[in-house]
DNA sequence: AAGGTGACAGGGT
DNA sequence: TACCCTGCCACCT
């Protein structure tokens, strides 16, 4: 498994619950490679490890990953089971809920 | 080996 | 607001 790919995970498992980040701004903190890569990388995730990436979204707020996960509503059931509320397939309020990288959490937060 | 394909993003219209 | 175009870069044909 590539560096890259780790590097990707570490940041997605620091999501905290009802939060999430986009492809860019992972893309950006690592400053390595581009959003498209991070999409590359989550896609991977499936499976492979306990990665949040439910938690990551597109710079509108959208769910644009959803039909990878292993049913097309998963992806909006997980958000919504952390109060993540979600209406057309776009996170309400994203704005709010969008965290960034650097902002670092004292509580780490599991999966 | 060259071209197509993405879980994308920013700027222009 | 929403669509379109371009840059992006590792992987797969």
């Amino acid at each position: 498994m590539s560096n890259y790919i780790e590097r990707v995970y570490a940041v997605t498992r620091r999501i905290p619950r009802g939060r999430v980040t986009t492809y860019g701004a992972i893309a950006d903190y690592l400053a390595l490679g581009s959003a498209r890569m991070v999409g590359w990388a989550l896609n991977h995730s499936f499976g492979t490890a306990n990665v949040p990436a439910h938690r990551v979204v597109n710079r509108k707020g959208e769910l644009t990953g959803r039909l990878h996960f292993s049913t097309p509503t998963l992806m909006q059931q997980l958000l919504e089971s952390e109060g993540v509320p979600i209406v057309d397939n776009r996170i309400v309020d994203f704005e709010q809920r969008f965290w960034q990288p650097t902002d670092i959490e004292e509580v780490e937060n599991e999966q």
